[in-house]
DNA sequence: GTCAATTCACATGAAAGAGACCACGGTCTAGTG
DNA sequence: CTAGACCGTGGTCTCTTTCATGTGAATTGACGA
């Protein structure tokens, strides 16, 4: 957030506002959640997709899908435009087919068994209440729902790795399992993981009914990722403001990260946005760089500001003893100051089972570097250092200040 | 010097509990005709 | 007589605790050269 500097009336900040012309002309285009037209160098799995979906035009169950690949290889776009297709035609020729997408990672949506499953219904038109009824009541609501007439739902699970960590694998049993119970409807799953490793630890039952058919999107390389933002930034800008080098740029910085595209349009856009908030008519090079400091640096302060306390007091205990002390810091240590910490604010602490757990999710978050090692005799502990760049400090200690009202 | 056993300081797993939230069905109450 | 308020029961969900088991290499100490 930048503060108005001036002391010019806030009005006349407004008129501005409106009045000056941004260098975007739509920035849907750079969103992760825009699907476009075409897409670039997807051609093979789109086919191989289509292939493998084609059946259900005719209302025979397609194989189930299960597509794997890093994030920001275009799976979920992938996916969505070829069921979008599917369902077009589908619809022109009064096929009943449906397609379903959900994501799962999303909270409170789909994370758990009777979530997936009450959201599915719901969007049948059942009402299913958050919470309350047992799960087995729900899945005969779904049945009921979707068993009514006939038609094939192509049901599309998106970071089903998520779920699969949360929930267990017996919904994925169940849900394969679910066209033996089904008398008119038919459903053909699609999963989508960014995990590779995943498949290989569940249920090798529900392993091949499943993965009856896989697909793999390698990550795409700088090129690509340089085509692909030409192409949005061709919609998204007005011509000529995107200086020289800046696709490029964006497109290194997320080939970097094993091939990313949608960290290099995010990046592109915040770009975009800050070059519009200088007032300078282009974006340059510096505003990559720029915006790749504030993305992070907002995906930090969000999670130090909205996570639990315990999480906040933990992460401070880490900030306080680095102060006193040379990284890396050890688990016990942390504890310790961390127990001496709740003491101060009249929190109980948790014990160290939890707040070695607390620590693990802070170095999934990538707050911390947290690297289990062994020091032989001297045990066996995590070595744990601060991951966030030296500028944003101040201002994590500041917000976990005031969070925990601490002087 | 070499080798296996020991040992530390936690990591990692599994299970179960606490407390918040919620639906459902039954009972009670007050208002209505 | 009926709509709504108010329980009790039984369910999910998240965060935790409890108990149990695992683990990798520095250290130790026995052994043989």
């Amino acid at each position: 957030m930048e503060i108005l500097m001036t002391d010019e009336p806030i009005g006349s900040y407004f008129e501005k506002f409106i009045n000056k012309d941004s260098i975007f002309v739509d920035k849907k285009y750079l969103q992760s959640t825009y699907t476009p037209t075409t897409i670039l160098h997807r051609d093979e799995q789109i086919k191989a997709i289509a292939d493998i979906l084609a059946p259900v035009l005719k209302l025979e169950r397609p194989s189930n899908l299960f597509v794997y690949g890093k994030t920001g290889t275009g799976k979920t776009v992938t996916v969505h435009y070829t069921t979008n297709e599917i369902s077009k035609v589908a619809q022109k020729y009064n096929k009943p087919v449906k397609v379903c997408y959900l994501n799962c990672k999303l909270k409170k949506i789909a994370d758990t068994e009777y979530r997936l499953i009450a959201h599915i219904s719901r969007m049948f038109g059942k009402a299913i209440p958050p919470t309350g009824l047992p799960t087995d009541e729900v899945y005969n609501i779904f049945y009921k729902a979707i068993d009514s007439t006939r038609q094939i739902i192509l049901l599309v699970l998106d970071e089903i790795d998520q779920l699969i960590k949360k929930a267990g694998d017996e919904i994925l049993y169940n849900l394969t399992r679910i066209n033996e119970q089904l008398t008119n409807a038919q459903v053909c799953l699609i999963g989508i993981s960014n995990d590779l490793l995943f498949i290989d630890n569940i249920d090798p039952r529900i392993k091949s009914s499943l993965s009856e058919e896989e697909l793999v999107f390698p990550p795409y390389n700088a090129i690509q990722i340089q085509e692909i933002l030409l192409s949005r930034a061709k919609k998204a800008f007005k011509p000529g403001v995107v200086a020289q080098g800046v696709i490029e740029k964006c497109a290194a910085y997320a080939a970097r990260e094993h091939g990313d595209a949608r960290r290099a349009l995010d990046l592109l856009r915040v770009a975009g946005e800050i070059a519009d908030r200088e007032g300078s008519g282009k974006i340059l090079i510096s505003h990559i760089d720029k915006a790749e400091r504030k993305i992070e640096r907002d995906r930090v302060l969000d999670i130090v500001s909205t996570y639990p306390r315990q999480f906040q007091l933990v992460l401070y205990a880490i900030m306080m003893l680095r102060k006193s002390q040379r990284e890396p810091l050890y688990t016990g240590e942390i504890y310790e100051v961390y127990k001496g910490l709740c003491k101060r604010v009249s929190v109980s602490p948790l014990t160290q089972r939890r707040v070695s757990d607390i620590l693990g999710e802070l170095d999934m978050l990538g707050l911390i570097n947290a690297k289990v090692i062994s020091k032989g005799r001297y045990g066996r502990t995590r070595e744990i250092s601060l991951s966030v760049p030296d500028s944003t400090i101040p201002k994590i200690e500041g917000i976990l200040e005031s969070a925990l009202h601490l002087s």
